[in-house]
DNA sequence: TTGTATGCGTTATCAG
DNA sequence: CTGATAACGCATACAA
């Protein structure tokens, strides 16, 4: 649709079209002059390279695949709107897809962005070793790829994470000096980071002198936040209530759920904090004016936004530059916020 | 990176590039038992043909642009969220972009747009005529694009919304037939919208004798959610507590503000619904979980967005046959579901 | 410093 | 039904 090109400056100033293109590209074997009246008159007639043609000549994009799991998880979202916060001022543009937690979803995601050749991408995946040989001949064929959030992945790359065992050790913890000895942890697919949560959780109770049982890790696996999850969460909550077993505190490993427990815990008539103490795993900013304001476990995510962004940029830098493989997993802190869910 | 090409298929099955071509777009002009040799041999090498020259050739793409106020918005998220869901199946993908509520940055995107000569474009544009000339033009150059949401725009095109005026006269009737007189209604930027909800709260008013009162108007202008607007309101609630016309209900017009004003009014010690009702106006599932669980007018989001995409999809595929301009408003129904923060 | 020629992978036009 | 050839807009090696 663009009619002025390269081609059409070129005879509308008598110059050859491998001028124009020195001209616009800033090369340095050309004229000042000619290219400040080349620049004048592309700024005049508002040329827009096209993309296309640049790219099939080049073999290079200002494409950032971006792929997670959910959009509507309060998390990525947040990772995203971060994302697209830094990327603005740069000349880069987000190429966002959701996997839905399917390896074959990605799979469609990371074909579809070689395919657009993107210049890097920016994932969190579906699950361990999801897709590894995809990614690994992406990223060797000249496609960096920074991992976040579920960094226990087979690929060799860039990875930020946050240190998962460590605080879901804590708020067991602190949930253990209040007296809580029956605490359940509720988790979602058994992924890695899972794993890492779970184990903080088992090693405060150890710790503590509390046997762990293992009816109480609740897993709740999901491809779709809109699933009937509530109603999966009633049933197990119901199993343990038979067996006598319900607990009185619940620690949350995974965003998701976080906030459907409280709606669970409400239908069954179970008070928060009194009956049971909650504690979530979400960066949702509607955390305080939950009923009851929910304690939780926060990611530093703008912080992880940034510096996956730093990361890729660096990495599609240096090109094909050293090979050298210096990559380095960076573990962020997150924070706990105590709210009413876990007090008393 | 690809290496399989047109070519080197050509070469490998002793063909030319145009049979090839031909094959793969299941051209009419091919012998079956060709056709059925080139498209196994591409499977088999798992061909992908190169969206880059494909465009420059043909100069199509199928990409959507979705261009919206913010992503962190209950609405908006969710419309984003069904959109990839339909969007999925067909082989369209989606380019989010965000405006922050600026048509600098609006620009900005559709620019991109333009460069990247998307095939169509769904948008919630920053405000009233923001950037009618450049839409008008992009429209009028074969890329159909759909208003939703903030449809009272210059463009002359399919629009989607909902009835504005409808539902905040029932919800503000609603407290007036629970003997609230003094009901403020709270909104973002005086757009379009804006002005259809604020008339649907006046008449209700109207029509009840209840004065309209100018200071119960209360505009909160943002250009990002992650403003300090809490502050705001809680000073323009302070100076209405001074004036001594606190209000005893609010409606709210606009999404984001719909759950501040929970913890606004929580901060300064006045009991919802006590001693204020609260109808907020957004899509949040959380509403449920609220403290109080906050009452809301709902917009039907997912049958916005497949609407959006089902109409778009029309527009592209009927390219540029009849230019007949036979465009029409989709004004769908809103639901308010009733919480505790209306209640008594 | 500038121009000419070539090719990126694809589709379309024309012959055969 | 198939093949040769040109062209989309751009960048670059080479020639001038």
């Amino acid at each position: 649709m663009s009619e002025v090109t390269i081609k059409s400056i070129a005879k509308a100033l008598d110059l050859s079209p491998a001028t124009i293109s020195r001209a616009l590209n800033d090369s340095h074997e050309i004229k000042r002059a000619t290219k400040d009246r080349v620049l004048a008159y592309a700024k005049k007639h508002n040329y827009r390279p096209n993309t296309f043609a640049k790219n099939l000549k080049t073999g290079k994009t200002n494409l950032i695949g971006v792929v997670i799991p959910f959009l509507s998880s309060p998390f990525f979202l947040e990772f995203i709107d971060e994302l697209y916060r830094v990327a603005l001022p740069s000349n880069y543009t987000l190429v966002p897809f959701q996997t839905q937690n399917q390896e074959a979803m990605e799979k469609e995601a990371l074909l579809f962005l070689r395919q657009q050749n993107v210049a890097g991408i920016i994932i969190s995946p579906a699950h361990e070793n999801s897709n590894v040989a995809l990614l690994e001949d992406m990223h060797l064929n000249g496609c960096p790829i920074i991992l976040f959030d579920r960094i226990q992945h087979g690929l060799q790359t860039h990875k930020i994470g946050i240190h998962n065992s460590m605080e879901t050790y804590q708020a067991t913890e602190t949930l253990l000096k209040k007296g809580r000895k029956r605490i359940a942890f509720l988790c979602g697919k058994d992924i890695g980071n899972t794993k890492d949560r779970i184990r903080g959780y088992k090693n405060a109770l150890l710790n503590h002198g509390v046997a762990f049982l293992e009816e109480y890790i609740i897993y709740v696996d999901y491809q779709d936040p809109n699933q009937a999850i509530d109603e999966e969460l009633k049933t197990r909550l119901g199993e343990l209530k038979d067996k006598n077993l319900l607990p009185d505190a619940i620690v949350s490993g995974t965003d998701t759920l976080s906030i459907k427990i409280l709606g669970v815990l409400g239908s069954l008539a179970i008070r928060i904090p009194e009956d049971i103490a909650v504690i979530g795993f979400t960066n949702t900013n509607l955390a305080d004016y939950l009923a009851p304001a929910l304690s939780t476990i926060q990611q530093p995510t703008q912080e992880m936004a940034k510096l996956a962004f730093e990361l890729l940029v660096e990495l599609m830098d240096k090109k094909s530059d050293s090979g050298a493989a210096d990559y380095k997993s960076f573990l962020l802190a997150a924070t706990t916020v105590y709210r009413k869910s876990s007090l008393i």
